[in-house]
RNA sequence: GGCCCGUUCGUCUAGUCAGGUCAGGACGCAAGAUUUUCAUUCUUGUAACAGGGGUUCAAAUCCCCUACGGGCUACCA
């Protein structure tokens, strides 16, 4: 296995949009591609017929390209083991079933769903340790093991429908590896029979799964940490089918927890957490409801990346901010953890803010002027640019700048009153009125030049320094927030200054 | 109920395999410093080995039990 080239793939079925443990499993199985050089394969699993949810999987395909997830083989790359739909495999699966059958480790299963039911209930009553159908309850039921052969056959041939189920040995120790757990080992007497082949001719996950990762030589499996529990039942099936010398490396992922304690991370869950469960806003295509997704909540998706690689994994140093190719370079299966983990709104922001002041002034200007022009904003890409870089530390999204710095753009219409009471005195219109003056002539309205004026003369005056600014900031931006004001002077230009100026005398009086 | 997995600050986690530094970092929170304001920044602080038994000179680390959490238990994946 291990002078093979690595094969991963990441299996979504198209169920419904993919949530961020789902994304993360797709990272995780990327990463551990590129670090070893190998191939990334997007299968989708839709073998489920009655729960296949429009638009999902274009959604899926969507999600990750957004966060920069490549396939090397896939349903849209094509590649040279498709196809990679499982429901256009449907012909590839039954005669693996068949060849179980011949060997004795599965059966047919004629029971109704109600005989099933029945069964269940005769189990509970009966108090029985071991439920389900198993090594003792399938003596009693309607399958090719206690039916004689023609009665079997005369059903195939009524086209009576039927479901093809695994036999499981009795009391077989079956030892599993995992990656990230180590040897697990699991009493075959406790398994039940699972079924593999359904009556409306699909495979079921187990089957399929096994067959297609085998045919499309799939190295390593990275799966969610659900799966654990049914990979003996996998194992088996590799067995049985004669590969077990090709199974491939498994390593099952600690779940993503609900952060209130109750349970893994749902679709479901959409937006009662109080963050986005989703990568994209989705929109329910039957009920229209619309959930919010990390893309239009302002996430750049290297934050959204980063903050999703952390959740499960580290790298053992103290390093936290990582591109997509660190990560590649410092990804390994050993330094997954095994407890499952919650997200933490507060520290995803912390992240976003990390990247946004990484970014250049030019960069984020551009992706703030979509905003100013729906607000009817029009002005030089310059001039946004030196207001983004006043104010992006300021910020955690690119949707906060406006409230950071709409000043810049527009004059205040109305000043913080309590500041107001607080620093507005008698006096303060005539101390404004000769500043204006000053500002006035100077001839190269700089920040330097300004504060050089404005300070020598609260010097000269002896006023106080906070008196003075604070009327003065007020008049420019209304409150007592924002950057420095002599940038903010600088930027908003002599005539925008002195007219503000004037404003704010006649609006707050004196 | 049964089977399987897990448990270090509020959260993400390092440290566990190869037992021995005040249990380290980050987010958050708090305080202080800086400042014309808010924020940033800087400094400091806050706070954890689930519990109990062993083994050992020595246990977060190894073993056992208990508790708690999670997953699975469909002709769903």
């Amino acid at each position: 296995m291990k002078d093979k080239q690595v094969r991963v793939r990441f299996a979504p079925s198209p169920t419904g949009p993919l949530h961020i443990g789902g994304i993360r499993t797709a990272l995780y199985n990327y990463l551990f591609a590129r670090k070893n050089k190998g191939v990334m394969v997007l299968r989708i699993e839709d073998t489920d017929q009655n729960r296949s949810m429009p638009g999902t999987e274009e959604y899926i395909m969507k999600s990750l390209e957004w966060c920069g997830i490549r396939f090397d083989e896939g349903v849209r790359e094509g590649g040279p083991y498709g196809p990679y739909r499982q429901s256009e495999r449907k012909s590839l699966y039954e005669q693996y079933a068949m060849k179980l059958i011949e060997k004795g480790h599965a059966y047919y299963a004629f029971d109704t769903a109600e005989e099933l039911e029945q069964m269940r209930k005769r189990q509970e009553a009966g108090g029985f340790k071991l439920t389900g159908y198993n090594q003792q309850s399938r003596l009693e039921m309607k399958n090719s093991l206690t039916l004689d052969k023609e009665d079997v056959q005369q059903r195939i041939n009524n086209c009576e429908k039927y479901v093809i189920r695994i036999r499981i040995p009795e009391n077989e120790e079956i030892k599993v590896f995992d990656e990230v757990r180590n040897w697990v080992n699991v009493d075959s007497s406790t398994m039940d029979d699972k079924v593999l082949f359904k009556s409306d001719g699909m495979p079921t996950y187990h089957l399929a799964n096994v067959v297609d990762d085998h045919m499309m030589k799939i190295t390593n499996v990275i799966r969610g940490e659900e799966w654990l529990p049914s990979l003996p039942l996998h194992a088996l099936l590799y067995k049985y089918l004669g590969w077990e010398n090709e199974m491939p490396d498994f390593a099952h992922l600690p779940l993503l927890l609900k952060p209130d304690g109750k349970g893994k991370l749902s679709k479901r869950d959409g937006d009662r957490l109080g963050f986005p469960v989703f990568p994209l806003q989705w929109k329910d295509p039957k009920t229209g409801e619309i959930y919010s997704g990390y893309r239009e909540s302002g996430y750049f998706p290297e934050a959204f990346v980063n903050i999703l690689v952390f959740l499960g994994w580290n790298p053992g140093t103290e390093q936290e901010l990582f591109t997509m190719e660190e990560l590649i370079d410092a990804f390994t299966l050993e330094r997954v953890g095994k407890s499952g983990s919650r997200f933490d709104p507060e520290k995803a922001k912390w992240f976003n803010h990390q990247y946004l002041i990484g970014k250049s002034n030019a960069e984020l200007a551009t992706q703030y002027e979509k905003i100013l022009k729906k607000k009817k904003i029009e002005i030089s890409v310059a001039y946004v640019e030196k207001v983004v870089g006043l104010i992006k530390e300021r910020a955690n999204f690119v949707s906060d700048f406006w409230e950071q710095s709409k000043f810049f753009f527009i004059a205040p219409e109305d000043y913080e009153e309590k500041l107001v009471k607080k620093k507005w005195k008698e006096n303060t219109p005539d101390i404004l009125r000769d500043i204006s003056a000053m500002l006035m002539d100077i001839s190269d309205f700089s920040r330097d030049s300004i504060e050089k004026t404005v300070k020598d003369y609260i010097e000269e005056k002896e006023l106080g320094m906070g008196q003075v600014m604070i009327a003065l900031r007020l008049c420019l931006v209304g409150s007592g927030m924002g950057p420095d004001l002599f940038a903010i002077m600088e930027l908003l230009g002599k005539k925008e200054v002195i007219q503000r100026v004037q404003r704010g005398i006649e609006n707050i009086g004196g």
